[in-house]
DNA sequence: AAATCTATACTACACTTGTAGCGTAATGAC
DNA sequence: GTCATTACGCTACAAGTGTAGTATAGATTT
């Protein structure tokens, strides 16, 4: 259960990114990263954080008095289901069609590259929708 | 205003998809097609395409009493827009790299591909994000 | 220690989405 | 002409999403 990843809304993924780009963090520094292009409050931040937590996306860890939040799935695992998703219920073409493009312009890293190719090649990462 | 297609829900997909394929069609076609993977009550499809009508996603025209219904934009026109929200916003790359992969494997005719590419490279279509 | 900041957990509230049912008028079958 | 179908325009209602505010308790500053 790969924490079917794309059904988060487009703030969550957003929020999801900051947690991609920078690891482990706690609310107010996701905030900090996520304010100046949304404008949110931080509470709405928190918000968010929490109903990924609790949807399964997001893990949460108490440390010394502050929770820490954390992206439950790695990039490429993330990036894998999503383009799934997009390649075979938008574009309706076989997601490996995809890994090419990426190789040549994402910005991943050659180990975050091959897991991701190895995902989308091995028809792993998401159920087919139907 | 492309109608901000990257807007529709899921399920709204799954009825812009069924007017792309079939082009201009009653409630009650547009049901035909979509109940067998779906399951939607009639109401229910009738209630979607509504919405989209008010979304300026679809059009309606009323023909000899029963109401027909037709996407607002284009398949390319559509596509391209929907690439671009996914390249730029979830895989952060630039939008025209995914053409050459469509050319392979989507199933646009040569029209409707020449559009798609045009509209990409354009940098046409949608406006980028924020 | 008092005042302030910060964190966490609740609560809130309007709007959207999923998913339909109902009432009424028009259409077609008998 | 009456009955069954169908279409259409409302209404409905729970769950999800966007977007916060508040109450309460611990930490920091002065």
């Amino acid at each position: 259960m790969t924490t079917d990843i794309h059904e988060l809304s487009r703030s969550e993924m957003e929020v999801l990114k900051v947690l991609w780009r920078h690891g482990r963090l706690s609310a107010r520094e996701v905030h900090g990263h996520v304010e100046p292009r949304r404008g949110w409050a931080l509470s709405t931040t928190r918000t968010l954080l929490e109903r990924m937590v609790r949807k399964g996306a997001v893990v949460r860890e108490p440390f010394h008095g502050v929770n820490l939040y954390a992206a439950a799935v790695s990039r490429p695992v993330g990036l894998a289901a999503l383009v799934r998703d997009f390649a075979e219920r938008i574009l309706e073409i076989d997601a490996a069609a995809v890994v090419p493009l990426l190789s040549r312009d994402a910005d991943l890293s050659d180990e975050e590259l091959a897991e991701l190719e190895r995902l989308l090649a091995a028809g792993d990462g998401e159920a087919p929708r139907d």
